[in-house]
DNA sequence: TTAGGGTTAG
């Protein structure tokens, strides 16, 4: 068992045992005082008082005049500037004072030494500031030990922090409250919590635990840091008999910081009603917690109040200011912030960054945040890894790799690449813009992986399609022993449902129950839009109905699964019932509404909510509603009425828009509208290979052969390449992939085995094959042929034969189901009594006796 | 001599 044994405590006065050499103390002897000259004084008083006023500059300048006239500053000068530096923490300049001490004839005093220690403490030059106290041998006193502790302390070395308390006490010291203060610090992390309560326990021994701030605040920070115990950490601060304004601050701080931010708020009010004045600090904190809160109009009276404080020029309130301003704004406007940022007088790097920050999340301005990076470049301010973090998501929204290499060069270049949070940026920037080639290797190379680099690599891997690498990954987590949390099973969740592969998915869901996440809410979410994805809606119905607190999100997700499953009466009724609930439909779940009324061709009901949004709302429609109206009008055969409505809308339509309308221009087979919306697609987007093909499939069904040729050789020539038709197919766990025509499998000759017999037995039941979805001029026969190839007909077969009679088949498939592959599933499933669930890139069929959930409208 | 702060990747 430890003992913390101490010195007895000093009588009266402290002990005079150390023997200080008279050399060290002889600035205000008479013998010296007597050799001035009459202008050394008044040149002292000017210095001291600009120093004072926090005039550095021209402090060092008078200091530098004084030694030109040969009035040789002494130790007290010397030291008033230097405290004045660390003050205003211009450590630079404290260098410099210190350089310019050195060249004098001057033998510092203890109190200059110390002052010194904890200049190169705070600039975070441990070395040399242990390097000082080193020197000082016997003339070590009280001061210095503790300067040295909280040096130690703050410059991440706890237990050498630890070890020199011990050596102090071994040295016959007694520590006093600003020792103890600095030892507690260093206890301030769990792996020294322990340490922490022996001499909690001694330090309310001394009393100072009631009647020091210091204490309180160390103390305060022990069991916050250390434990993670705000309950404790507030019950010394309840005890504390003195507080200041900083200790209301810290407590502040911390509340804000463990997400209790209500907590924080509540004690910022007490704080002013118990008439302390908040500083800058507090009102950093303070508006940090409504940031967090999204309260804007609490926001702006603080940033009132910063006002009426005389605080606006202050750089840590600006950042706060901007950072609350960019999350309090609910249309993603920047205008605030940025009134705030130019506004200041003084930038430093972490202004500039968190205005380019602020650029990034407010989503659609990340060419602005790089312009932004730029010009701090220009202004030669240094970036930090801050910053490049920042700017690497900016080129990930911007699926910009090119950018992102270059700013990636740039953080090499400032030696911040092996900064972890670099690395990590870097693997999500290159698996944003779809390159999880290059994320790998940026993975692979980082210097260290922590759960946000498994996360971001595993949720690349999850969207783009490659679920099995996401799976690998997962294991190796658990391999490292790093704990994983709610973000990793989300984005396996969602890499499940991407892909469809309902099995993993509930693997995934037995495994966040064990692991305690069961009543995560973004977790359950997540597995409602899982469970619907896969074509599992009852399953979706049951997540939901687990859920204790429904958000907005909640319901959304559920209300578009239904809606995909083409459940139109039941996804409004679920709308209803959430606007029973007093839960505030936001603009996705319009979407979501939106397009169930499209899946079933509801233009009433479609028409009531697009009006309702904006009128009831206040909700202004945006692009994605527009393609749902269009989708709606169009595929219901009113293709007029849809061109006059893209014409009225208030911005140019964009390439989704236009390509909703020629989806429904194939339906109706409509080619000189189709032509147009082909065309305007184009136009915005010139290398999209999708809107050739589909203009090419519209001339292929008209029979306009030329045409179709014209198209393929003009995308030849611009080297497009269509995303081939492909659908899956997951039985045991694993998934499996079919292209058209596809016998790579190796039971594939009894999956053409099983589409031969059910041709002949479709055909049997009257099915008659539509050889107008066969997209090239071949002859009749051939072409009856290629439709028993297409991919979802060899999914459906392989599903047959290899999966229990008992279960629906769950196929997949990554372009729209193809019209004639529609009409035939209709039939298997008479033909086979199976139910067969398609989910196309579009919505779900669910096909039983003969029909389609979708009504055959899609 | 001493206590509190702002920007951060999924």
């Amino acid at each position: 068992m430890f003992v913390l044994s101490l010195p007895s405590p000093p009588k009266l006065l402290p002990p005079s045992n150390l023997t200080i050499n008279p050399s060290l103390h002889n600035t205000s002897s008479p013998s010296t005082q007597t050799l001035k000259h009459p202008n050394f004084e008044p040149f002292k008083d000017r210095l001291i008082r600009l120093a004072n006023q926090g005039h550095l500059h021209q402090a060092i300048s008078t200091l530098d005049l004084m030694t030109q006239q040969g009035l040789s500053p002494d130790l007290v000068t010397y030291s008033v500037l230097l405290k004045s530096c660390i003050r205003t923490r211009q450590f630079d300049l404290g260098k410099l004072v210190h350089s310019k001490l050195s060249h004098s004839l001057l033998d510092p005093d203890s109190v200059l030494l110390n002052s010194l220690i904890t200049l190169y403490s705070k600039s975070g030059d441990w070395v040399t500031a242990n390097s000082i106290f080193n020197g000082m041998g016997e003339h070590r006193d009280m001061v210095s030990w503790s300067a040295m502790i909280s040096c130690f302390a703050h410059n991440g070395m706890q237990s050498q922090s630890i070890s020199t308390f011990f050596d102090m006490l071994e040295f016959g010291e007694y520590p006093n409250q600003f020792c103890l203060a600095a030892v507690t610090q260093a206890c301030s992390n769990s792996k020294n919590a322990w340490i922490g309560k022996i001499i909690f326990g001694f330090v309310i021994k001394t009393g100072y635990f009631e009647s020091d701030v210091c204490i309180g605040c160390a103390l305060i920070d022990m069991f916050v840091k250390g434990c993670g115990d705000l309950g404790s950490a507030k019950k010394v601060f309840d005890r504390m008999r003195e507080r200041n304004a900083v200790t209301w601050t810290l407590m502040i701080t911390r509340y804000s910081q463990l997400g209790q931010t209500k907590d924080a708020i509540e004690l910022f009010i007490d704080m002013v009603v118990s008439g302390f004045i908040p500083d800058r600090f507090t009102f950093s904190s303070t508006i940090n917690a409504c940031a967090e809160l999204e309260l804007l109009s609490l926001g702006q009276q603080l940033h009132s109040l910063v006002v009426k404080s005389r605080l606006t020029l202050d750089v840590c309130v600006g950042c706060s200011l901007v950072d609350m301003y960019v999350k309090c704004a609910v249309d993603g406007s920047m205008v605030n912030s940025r009134k705030v940022f130019d506004r200041m007088p003084d930038h430093n790097v972490m202004s500039w960054t968190a205005t380019i920050t602020g650029y990034v999340q407010s989503g659609g301005h990340d060419k602005e945040a790089i312009e932004l990076y730029c010009r701090m470049i220009d202004g030669q301010v240094v970036p930090n890894h801050f910053t490049f973090s920042s700017l690497l998501k900016a080129c990930g929204n911007l699926s910009d790799p090119a950018a992102g290499e270059q700013i990636y060069t740039n953080a090499v270049k400032h030696g911040l690449a092996s900064v972890n949070c670099v690395g990590n940026s870097l693997i999500s920037m290159y698996a944003r813009s779809g390159r999880m080639e290059d994320a790998r290797k940026a993975f692979d190379i980082l210097f260290e992986k922590n759960l946000v680099s498994y996360n971001t690599i595993v949720d690349g891997y999850a969207k783009n399609l490659d679920s099995n690498e996401a799976f690998e990954l997962f294991n190796e987590i658990e391999d490292t022993g790093i704990e994983v949390d709610a973000f990793t099973f989300a984005s396996l969740l969602s890499g499940a449902a991407s892909i469809g592969a309902v099995g993993k998915g509930e693997q995934i869901h037995a495994r966040l129950i064990k692991a305690g996440f069961k009543s995560n809410q973004c977790i359950s979410n997540s597995l409602i839009s899982m469970y619907s994805k896969c074509g599992n809606i009852e399953a979706a119905l049951q997540v939901f109905s687990e859920i204790e607190d429904h958000t907005v999100i909640s319901w959304t997700s559920i209300v578009m699964g239904l809606a995909k499953h083409g459940f139109a009466t039941r996804a409004l009724k679920m709308f209803q019932e959430m606007l029973k609930t007093g839960i505030k439909p936001n603009e996705v779940t319009y979407i979501a509404v939106l397009s169930a009324c499209s899946h079933v061709g509801m233009i009433n009901e479609g028409w009531k909510h697009f009006n309702a949004m904006y009128k009831e709302r206040r909700i202004s429609p945006r692009m994605e509603h527009y393609a749902c109206m269009v989708d709606l009008l169009g595929r219901s055969g009113f293709l007029e009425e849809a061109i006059q409505f893209i014409n009225s809308m208030p911005f140019m339509a964009d390439a989704l828009v236009w390509r909703t309308l020629l989806g429904a221009c194939q339906v109706h087979g409509n080619t000189e509208v189709g032509k147009h919306a082909a065309k305007m697609i184009i136009k915005q987007e010139p290398n999209d290979p999708a809107a050739y093909i589909l203009l090419s499939n519209l001339y292929a069904s008209s029979g306009q052969w030329d045409e179709v040729v014209r198209i393929r050789k003009n995308m030849k020539e611009r080297n497009l390449v269509k995303e081939a038709g492909c659908s899956w197919i997951e039985t045991e766990n694993r998934v499996y992939n079919f292209h058209v025509g596809d016998t790579s499998h190796p039971q594939a000759r009894e999956i053409y085995e099983e589409l031969d017999q059910l041709s002949l037995k479709i055909k049997e039941l009257g099915y008659v094959p539509n050889t107008n979805f066969v997209l090239h001029d071949v002859e009749e026969e051939q072409k009856e042929q290629y439709l028993f190839q297409h991919s979802e007909k060899i999914a459906v077969a392989f599903g047959l034969i290899s999966t229990s009679k008992l279960k629906p088949i769950r196929v997949f498939k990554n372009l729209r189901v193809c019209g004639d592959c529609h009409t035939a599933m209709k039939y298997i499933s008479i033909a086979t009594g199976r139910e067969i669930v398609l989910r196309d890139s579009n919505r779900f069929h669910h096909f039983k006796g003969g029909a389609c959930s979708c009504n055959d409208y899609w």
